[in-house]
DNA sequence: TCCGATCGTTCCGTTTACGGAACGATTTCA
DNA sequence: TGAAATCGTTCCGTAAACGGAACGATCGGA
């Protein structure tokens, strides 16, 4: 399979793959001594250069706590339900990660049980956090200082503190969660507000 | 990894494999020709004595018809919504597969969109369907005699002839579809009636 | 301005996943 | 009952995925 002498592989899972450890700031050699591979097939994953083992692929994709379908996206999988990622009260699901020239953004689906309120530990400086409320009422943002939204309002954060997400009303609530990953850390042009949330109607 | 002489790799993508081939009343060697593998990398794969590439994953997934994660079932993957089958205008996605001693068992959920009518080709012969509605109405069973179902009724077929799905009263439909392929087509025991769908309500 | 640390890439020997072929067992049909 | 077909497993040579080591480039601190 794939007889040109160069044996390429699919590219976009190197993409992903690249993306999703930039996103995270982990550097070539320090995901593959996460992961408990060598930096060689790393950097020929990233390249397309490999036809990796689902072994190998395991290994990477816990390493970078998603699930496997997030690096190969498979073409079943529906752009809205794919990979669920940490469990807890706090349901969260990748579905789509993208980058852009300044930085790089991880889309998730959340979902918050009922009553539920769980705190997460601060990101790297830089990182802001930008919540779509879909159903329920949504109280987040830096622990300190939290906010509190309906369907179809939106809030803003940098989350470099630690925040917390919290469904109110007894009832379960859905969000959309984009967070911005800049690429130079330094400048968090395109980000949020400095210590607190900030809320927005939207439509 | 995995150094004890014997090179094991994870025997449950062994059984979902052959569960799911021998569901389709595909022999070893036919779903190798058709994935375009060998047929010692089918048999190594199903008893888990080789760690494949995700190439190989990819091209037995394909000729399979089902995404790759409903072999690896990765981790991050929630029972729920793993991976959805077929296009369409009704999503299927697949729950779950397990075999027992005079049948296998294919769980699905079924997410038909409001208004919609598809109609499905026959299954062999012994198939048999049973669904159970979650939210909305559906209208399903033998294109030649479907039944109304609401939430909570079950709804049962043998589905050797061309079977129907629709979503009534203008809202979309959700339902549990449990699909059962018996070992040997003769004895369809267990199995629903005749010629036409047959409605309960469960308490 | 060195020097050490770490970056990502490349080279290399070992391991192993691959497909094809050969195998015995079982089934099918004349 | 014998011959042919097909079943799933096993053997084998080849291709390639693997981890480790060596490499030049880049960065940071003394």
């Amino acid at each position: 399979m794939g007889e040109d002498g160069t044996s390429r592989f699919d590219p976009a899972i190197g993409r992903r793959l690249r993306g999703l450890r930039e996103a995270r700031g982990l550097s070539l050699s320090e995901l593959a001594r996460r992961a408990g591979v060598g930096k060689a097939t790393v950097s020929g994953l990233e390249h397309g250069t490999r036809n990796p083992t689902l072994e190998t692929m395991y290994a990477i994709a816990a390493a970078l706590s998603v699930p496997m379908s997030a690096l190969t996206l498979d073409p079943g999988a529906p752009a809205g339900d794919a990979s669920p990622v940490r469990g807890r009260a706090v349901v969260s699901t990748l579905l789509e990660v993208f980058r852009e020239p300044g930085a790089t953004y991880e889309m998730l689906r959340l979902r918050i049980l009922a009553g539920v309120e769980q705190t997460s530990p601060a990101h790297p400086p830089g990182v802001t956090e930008h919540l779509s409320v879909v159903q329920g009422t949504i109280r987040t943002g830096p622990a300190a200082a939290p906010l509190t939204a309906g369907p179809g309002e939106h809030l803003s954060w940098a989350s470099d503190v630690p925040h917390v997400y919290a469904a109110l009303g007894g009832e379960e609530a859905l969000a959309i969660l984009l967070i911005r990953t800049p690429h130079d850390p330094a400048a968090a042009a395109g980000g949020a507000p400095e210590g607190a949330a900030r809320r927005s109607s939207a439509g």
